[in-house]
RNA sequence: GGAGAGGUGGGUGAGUGGCUGAAACCAACGGUUUGCUAAACCGUCGUACUGUGCAAACAUUACCGAGGGUUCAAAUCCCUCCCUCUCCGCCA
């Protein structure tokens, strides 16, 4: 959310920037909504210091035991025109917000600009550190080698769930739980985040918080009897961990990160993208959340990629990272980032990350806070994430990437200890 | 799920209709003093919005879990909801 003053004062600036990024919220409604609520303001708080006054005037009258009838009779039809006002007030208030709701975040000036992602800019590219040779011709795709090998079993989940709900079996889901520790492992004890696990069903303030909520309503799972939500990422509870808080300036930048299972309905998006584990309704992703000062966050937001990229690295991975133009930068997002490995099968590289800097855009919505100076007046944190990472396609990337030539999986270095054995497959 | 108790400022906690935006204590911050990882004393010490002002600041208003209601006037009375605690039931 934007702060009403900066649309006010910076309108022409909003409305380019919402265009820019395929939004067009009412902002000459808000901004002449604004003007009459704070002609409200103005005219309810002068009549509500004259019934203050008069009720004391009135306390006092009787305590002397004198008449105040008059005055009660006055003051009856100023509570009254009160009253009116607060209505109309409240009404207008909940128009603003409809809109401001609405209205995306302003993008940063480094921010490239553009209408889709074809103007996104390459900033880094890691390949050639394929282990397992280039492209042959004994390169299978990843679903095709997860079922050959036993290792996901699209059809039983299906059965169970639907289908994007793969059920994971034997080494498949020791290879799933080791990727999950090898990058939890990873962040805390390498990267500085301290963990958290986190619920994995959210009420409405949260969503709203991080901005899911009302816009992204059709993504997401939700629990309608209990006003519940299943949450697509874990940047939504970890986030709305501090929602409503005023932290320390010493404790900033406070990193967290947690593993969740993320639920998402992708609804109209059934297509060829959709083959195997390259996009499902759940999925694993450990995600890191940092609460930074506003003056650190950019700097933050560089080494919070680094940390994303540090993983594909250990893996040995191939890979590019990506700066989104404006057009095809998320709602809530100022500047991101996406980390992208590459699939020889599909021939196209895929998003396993998504790093954002939000600066106070959430921090707003949820009323996240800290003091610069232990006595001074509170000021919004600006907020991070990203995935560090998202597994499916990870997966993906290590069997395609892993396989050799008689049809066998090598497990990558890093996660042997993990996972426990060295490779997928009978010689 | 049933019964009861309770939710007040960073914390503890007083306050049952009008001089209470809220005592007191603790914490924090500024200062004085004592020459020493401390103590004493003095002072400051919530948030938001609106307005005036370049600003520091000042003024109004609102906020005592949330939302409604009663009243000239609500932290205080009434209703609904949320949350916490205790006991019982159930359960991994």
């Amino acid at each position: 959310m934007l702060d009403t003053k900066f649309i006010r004062e910076h309108t022409e600036r909003v409305i380019q920037n919402s265009s820019a990024k395929h939004a067009q919220p009412d902002i000459p409604g808000f901004v002449r909504l604004d003007e009459r609520r704070r002609a409200i303001i103005q005219e309810g708080q002068d009549l509500k210091a004259k019934r203050n006054t008069v009720s004391d005037e009135i306390a006092r009258l009787k305590k002397a035991k004198e008449n105040a009838d008059q005055r009660i009779a006055e003051m009856k039809i100023v509570s009254d025109t009160i009253k009116h006002l607060d209505e109309e007030l409240r009404g207008i208030e909940e128009q603003m917000e409809h809109i401001a709701l609405f209205v995306p975040n302003i993008t940063h000036t480094s921010v490239p600009h553009g209408k889709d992602a074809s103007a996104n800019i390459e900033v880094r590219r890691k390949d050639g550190i394929n282990p397992c040779e280039g492209e042959k011709g004994f390169r299978k795709d990843h679903a095709t080698l997860a079922k050959e090998h036993g290792i996901v079993d699209f059809e039983r989940g299906a059965k169970i769930s639907g289908s994007g709900f793969p059920l994971y079996t034997g080494k498949g889901a020791r290879l799933e739980r080791a990727l999950l520790n090898f990058m939890l492992d990873r962040h805390t004890l390498h990267n500085g985040y301290t963990e958290v696990f986190v619920p994995f069903l959210v009420n409405a303030a949260s969503m709203r918080g991080t901005g899911q909520l009302p816009k992204f309503a059709d993504d997401m799972y939700a629990c309608a009897d209990d006003e519940l939500y299943l949450i697509p990422t874990a940047e939504v509870p970890i986030t709305n961990i501090y929602r409503d808080d005023i932290l320390t300036s010493a404790e900033l930048t406070k990193k967290h990160c947690g593993y969740s299972a993320c639920f998402r309905r992708e609804g109209g998006s059934y297509g060829k993208d959709t083959r195997g584990l390259l996009r499902l309704h759940q999925f694993n992703k450990v995600e890191l959340v940092q609460f930074a000062k506003p003056e650190d966050s950019y700097n933050q937001l560089e080494l919070l990629v680094g940390e994303a990229e540090g993983i594909l690295e250990t893996l040995g991975i191939p890979y590019r990272t990506i700066l989104l133009c404006d057009g095809d930068t998320g709602f809530s997002s100022a500047k991101t980032y996406d980390l992208e490995v590459w699939s020889p099968a599909e021939q196209k590289w895929l998003e396993v990350s998504s790093c954002s800097n939000f600066e106070d855009f959430q921090a707003r919505r949820a009323n996240i806070r800290y003091r610069p100076e232990p006595s001074a007046k509170p000021e919004f944190v600006h907020t991070l994430n990203g995935s560090g990472l998202a597994t499916p396609r990870l997966v993906v990337a290590i069997l395609e990437h892993y396989q050799t030539e008689d049809g066998r999986i090598r497990i990558p270095d890093a996660l042997q200890p993990y996972c426990g054995f060295e490779w997928i497959g009978e010689k």
